[in-house]
Parts: structure tokens; sequence; C-alpha cells
DNA sequence: ATCTTATACTACAACCATGTAGTATTTATC
DNA sequence: GATAAATACTACATGGTTGTAGTATAAGAT
């Protein structure tokens, strides 16, 4: 699916944080546990903070908590707060108009997996995320 | 979907030729048809030529036509020519590893969308793309 | 007030995709 | 053989994403 490696990030430390939606995170507890660069995750924070999916604290026993609950934040919530979505959802073959009237070639058979995708990211909130002992962050 | 542009001028370049496929198109007619850019479309050509879907016949009345026949042609080699498709079917956050009993957050949301966008670009053949006549290329 | 430990900001570097420019090569026609 | 019309090749420019480095700022603990 070619999602951007900050929005990777991004569902990945939020899927990390829902797990214990009330606890306060630094940065380096969690890059200590999804193994990632220590100032791009800071970047990446304070973005989504901006963006009002967290919240920051700052100064000593500061880090990170969640300003919207877990079961409020659609995947496509955390896409759109680091990238442009509609380049997931637009024609397939990068037409600006592309429609059953004036279609783009691949467009009637994209159609259906298109909905599906769009689906999954507008449907599915973090906390509809399983948490399973096996899981990876 | 965010297919790379090179991708989607694959597609749609070897789409429009796919209505005549015996036809020797030239660089010009296609800029002209797609309204792409010309230098860029040239190298595109000859990358698809050594990958094998097209041939190139230099000199004068010179042009592309089709090395393979459409119908052996499928949107997974098109994109595979010019770029690692693997970035589309590996795990959706970016994972090495990813499987049922180690998964990711997204794993098992994910996995019949991917299926279906994979059975997708695995199944259908340039001839198998509907030519209409409001068709945009 | 000062220290410590956090986040916030700014500048820069590396890499890749995309696009442009100019030259070289090929081959049918005359 | 010379010319014309096509593709092939090489180098460079641009922009966005990703990542790094250093400094500034905030605020609790003492």
């Amino acid at each position: 699916m070619n999602l951007s490696n900050t929005a990777q990030y991004a569902i990945r430390v939020l899927s990390y944080m829902a797990v214990n939606e009330s606890v306060i995170y630094t940065t380096s507890e969690i890059v200590s546990k999804l193994n990632l660069s220590d100032k791009y995750l800071k970047r990446l924070m304070t973005n989504l903070s901006k963006a009002g999916l967290i919240s920051s604290i700052q100064g000593r026993y500061g880090g990170y908590k969640f300003q919207k609950s877990p079961d409020t934040i659609f995947l496509i919530d955390i896409i759109g707060s680091v990238e442009n979505f509609e380049k997931y959802e637009g024609c397939v073959l990068g037409f600006s108009m592309c429609s059953d009237e004036n279609p783009c070639a691949l467009h009637h058979k994209w159609e259906h997996v298109q909905s599906e995708i769009s689906d999954l990211f507008h449907s599915v909130t973090l906390s509809q995320i399983q948490t399973e002992p096996n899981m990876k962050f």
C-alpha cells in the first residue's frame, strides 16, 4: 500500500500508546520500544500534537498523552495529520477528474478495491486495533 | 493508491497502445495524445523495451510496438518493470516480517484488502482493460 | 532561583523520483 | 554516401521525504 514512513510511524506510535491510553509516554520510551529514529520521532510527536491527536507536556516528567480518546481517532485522522490522504483516494492513474462517465483505463476495475481501502481507513479507530500478545509495534 | 507517476504513465501508455496492438507508435504521437513530458516518456519507453514488454524500432519510421501480446501482460508486469512492486504488497506498516502469528497492529484488518489489491494487479491484463468511447488515456 | 529533564525549533545533509538538456546512435529513404 | 527521423545515452536540475545536529524553550523538583 505504500504509506509513507512517517504515516507508518504515526500509526505504530499511537497504537502503542493506545494500549494504556491514559499513560504519559516520553519519546525515549517510545524510541526504545519501537526502535526508530529519536530526532525524527520527536518531530513527528510535535506534529501529532499540533494536529490535535495527542497533547504534549513539557518539562520534567513531561511527555505525550492522548488529547482525543482512541475510539474517536480513525486511521484516516492519523494518516491525514502527517501527509495528504487524497493521494490514496484519488484516481489510481493520477487523473484529477475520473468518473464513470469519463473514466481512466482502470476506473471500473479499480472502483471496488478503492472503496474497500477508503472504507477501512475511514472506519477503523485506534481502539479497534487488536492488541494480542504476539503483536509487534 | 499512490502508484508512482512513472507507473501511472506506463499503464496509460500501454493501455493506449493496446487499442491497436499491432501499430507502431512514435513517442511524439503518444506525447500529443497523453500530454506528458517528451523526454521523460522517451526514457520510460526505453525502460519498457528493456523490460521486454515492447520493442523499439530505431531509425526513420521507427517507434514502438508490443513485444508480448497485451493479453499476456498483467498490470503487475507493467508496474514491476518500472518500480519495485513489493512496496505495494508488503506489510502496510512497513515490517519485513508480519504474519498471523506475529502481526503488526493493522495486520488482521488489512489482510483482506491487501489480497484484493494483489489479486487485481496479478489478474488483470492489458487486453482486459475496457476501451469505451469516453475513456481517457 | 537554579538545576534537570523534558519538548520545540531551525538548519542542514542524503537520497530518490521526477523532469530537462544536449549529444550520440541507428536506419530507411533518396 | 548524405539526409532525415527516429530511439539511446549521459549529465544535470529540482523537489519532497527522511534523517541528523545543535540550540532554544518550558516547567517540575529542589
